[in-house]
RNA sequence: GGAGGGGUGGCAGAGUGGUUGAAUGCGGCGGUCUUGAAAACCGUUGAGGUGUUACAGCCUCCGGGGGUUCGAAUCCCUCCCCCUCCGCCA
C-alpha cells in the first residue's frame, strides 16, 4: 500500500509508476473518495465536538438535580446528524481503502522502465569447465526421474491432481538434503535466524504481503475455516511482525523458513508446465528482511549474493536479471531474478526471485520501529527472496550434474546430507 | 465438538453508563542529589486521523465489527483470540 498523503501531494509520479507497471490507474478517482472523506470527517468532528461538550454539561445539570430535557432532545437531533455522517464516511473509507489495496508499489528509480525484453542480466556465473556447448543427449528431468525412478508425475497426478510430484528413494532424500544444506548455509554463513511457520495463514496476512486481494484466483482456500495455504514462507515470515513497533535495536532482522508453497497457477498449461517447471506444490527456502529504510537497497544486494552463493556452492551456472518496471510484482520496488541454466531444455529457468518491498508490505502489514532518538513510529522496509525454490533447484541439479549414461552425480555440498553420491 | 472463565497503555493491574485516554505499580526517558553509580525524590512517558509553514485545537481508539444512549472501557448482538475442564485425536 502506497502512502495516502504521498500520493496526495504527488500523484504525477505515482501515475507514472503505475503505467511503467502496467497497472490500472485510479489515482483521481482516489483524489476524488480522498477530498469527499476530509470534508465529511470536518463536518463530524465538529458536531462530535459539541456533542462531547453539551454531554458532559447534561452530566453536571443531572448531577446537581437540574433538568436537562431540553438539551437531551436538542443533543438527540445532533447525534443522529452524526451517525448520519458517520455512515458516510464508512462508506467512503471502505471504498477509499478498496482503492488503495489496487495500487501497486512503485518501481524504484534504478529499475528499467519496459517490459520482460527489458530485463537486464547484470551477471552470469558458471563453474570453470562449464559449456553450453551440448556433450552428449540430456534427457530432461522428468525422463531422467522416470528412468531413476526417483520423481513419480503420475502417481501423484492419481492422489492429488497434476502438478503434485511424488519424490521416491533417493530423490526424496535429495530433496530434503537441499532443504537442510540450504537452511544450514544461511544459518551459518549468513547469519539468518531460521523460523518455521504455519503453512495455512489467514486473510489478513495475505492481505498484509500483497497477495490479497489481486491475487485471489492463484490462492488455495479452505472455506470452512476462512485459511489460505501458504503461496510461499513470505507471507507467514514476514506477518511475524504485523502491527508491531520494534526498536532501532531489532533492525535489521534476518529470517530463512523452509514451507512446502500452494499454488493454484489457474490457467496456465502447456509445454512450460512440463514437470517441475510448474507445479501446485513445491518446496522453497524462503529468506525474509526487515531493515530500516535508508538500508534496503544494500540489503537487497547482499540478499541476491546469499541466494547466489546457493548456487556457487552447487556449481550451478545461473544468471542475475534485473527486472524492468513491466514485470515487475504488484508489491516490489526492486527485484532480481536468478535463472539456472536447463541443458536439456537449453534455456534460463527462474529459481530466485528477491524484491525490496521497501515500506509497501509494511504498511500493509502495520510493521513499524522507532528511532533511538524519535518516538513517532516509522515504517520499516521488508525484502524476501527465494533462497531457493528446490523444485526448479532439482531441475537444474538433475540436468546439470547427469552423466552420458543417465546417472546423476550428487552435488559435493549435497553428499554429507544424501548419504550416497550417485544416483543410478 | 460441549461447558465455563477471560481479552484494558511496553508489562502487570484497577475501573460496570457522566471531565476516564483511563487509577496504581513496574519499566523507559529527563532532572535533583553524587567524583561516578545505586538508592531516594521530582517531572515525563500510547497510537492514528484531521488541521497548521510549524504549533495549537479538534476527533477516534480499552481484542475486531455492529447496536442501545444526550453520553459507552462500562449495557446488548456478533466474530476472533487466550485459559480451564470434558470429548475426540497425530
Amino acid at each position: 500500500m502506497l502512502d495516502l498523503k504521498f500520493i496526495r501531494e504527488n500523484p504525477e509520479l505515482v501515475k507514472q509508476g503505475i503505467k511503467n507497471k502496467n497497472e490500472k490507474d485510479t489515482v483521481d478517482q482516489i483524489l476524488e473518495v480522498d477530498k469527499k472523506r476530509r470534508e465529511i470527517i470536518r463536518i463530524t468532528e465538529e458536531l462530535k465536538a459539541k456533542r462531547n461538550k453539551v454531554s458532559q454539561e447534561i452530566g453536571r445539570l443531572k448531577k446537581a438535580g437540574e433538568n436537562a430535557d431540553e438539551i437531551i432532545a436538542e443533543m438527540k437531533k445532533v447525534s443522529d446528524e452524526i451517525k448520519m455522517h458517520d455512515d458516510e464516511l464508512r462508506k467512503l473509507n471502505e471504498k477509499l481503502n478498496e482503492l488503495l489495496m489496487w495500487v501497486p508499489n512503485l518501481p524504484h528509480e534504478s529499475v528499467p522502465v519496459g517490459q520482460e525484453e527489458d530485463n537486464v542480466e547484470v551477471r552470469r556465473w558458471a563453474p570453470e569447465d562449464f559449456s553450453f556447448e551440448k556433450e552428449f543427449d540430456y534427457l530432461d528431468h522428468v525422463e531422467l526421474g522416470k528412468k531413476l525412478g526417483i520423481l513419480d508425475f503420475e502417481r501423484g497426478a492419481k492422489i492429488s491432481g497434476s502438478g503434485f510430484p511424488v519424490y521416491l528413494g533417493k530423490g526424496a532424500i535429495l530433496e530434503r538434503a537441499l532443504i537442510n544444506f540450504m537452511l544450514n548455509y544461511h544459518i551459518q554463513k549468513h547469519a539468518y535466524k531460521e523460523v518455521l511457520t504455519p503453512f495455512l495463514v489467514n486473510a489478513d496476512s495475505m492481505k498484509g504481503t500483497g497477495q490479497l486481494p489481486k491475487m485471489q484466483d492463484d490462492m488455495y482456500f479452505c472455506e470452512k475455516d476462512n485459511l489460505y495455504p501458504i503461496p510461499t514462507a513470505e507471507v507467514p515470515i514476514t506477518n511475524l511482525h504485523r502491527d508491531e513497533i520494534l526498536t532501532e535495536d531489532d533492525l535489521p532482522l534476518k529470517y530463512v523458513g523452509f514451507s512446502a508453497c500452494f499454488r493454484r497457477e489457474a490457467g496456465s498449461y502447456g509445454k512450460e508446465s512440463k514437470g517441475f517447471l510448474r507445479v501446485h506444490q513445491f518446496n522453497k527456502v524462503e529468506m525474509v528482511k526487515f531493515v530500516k529504510p535508508e538500508d534496503s537497497y544494500n540489503a537487497l544486494e547482499a540478499l541476491v549474493k546469499d541466494a547466489e552463493d546457493i548456487l556457487k556452492e552447487l556449481k550451478i551456472p545461473h544468471r542475475v536479471l534485473l527486472l524492468a518496471s513491466g514485470d515487475l510484482s504488484f508489491a516490489a520496488a526492486k527485484c532480481y531474478d536468478l535463472e539456472t541454466w536447463s541443458p536439456a531444455e537449453e534455456k534460463w529457468l527462474e529459481a530466485s526471485s528477491c524484491s525490496n518491498f521497501e515500506s509497501f508490505q509494511a504498511r500493509r502489514a502495520n510493521i513499524r520501529f522507532r528511532r533511538k532518538d524519535s518516538k513517532k513510529p516509522e515504517f520499516l522496509h521488508t525484502l524476501n527472496g527465494s533462497g531457493l525454490a528446490t523444485s526448479r533447484l532439482m531441475v537444474s541439479i538433475l540436468e546439470n550434474y547427469q552423466t552420458p549414461e543417465g546417472k546423476v552425480i550428487v552435488p559435493k555440498v549435497l553428499q554429507p546430507y544424501t548419504g550416497f553420491n550417485i544416483i543410478g
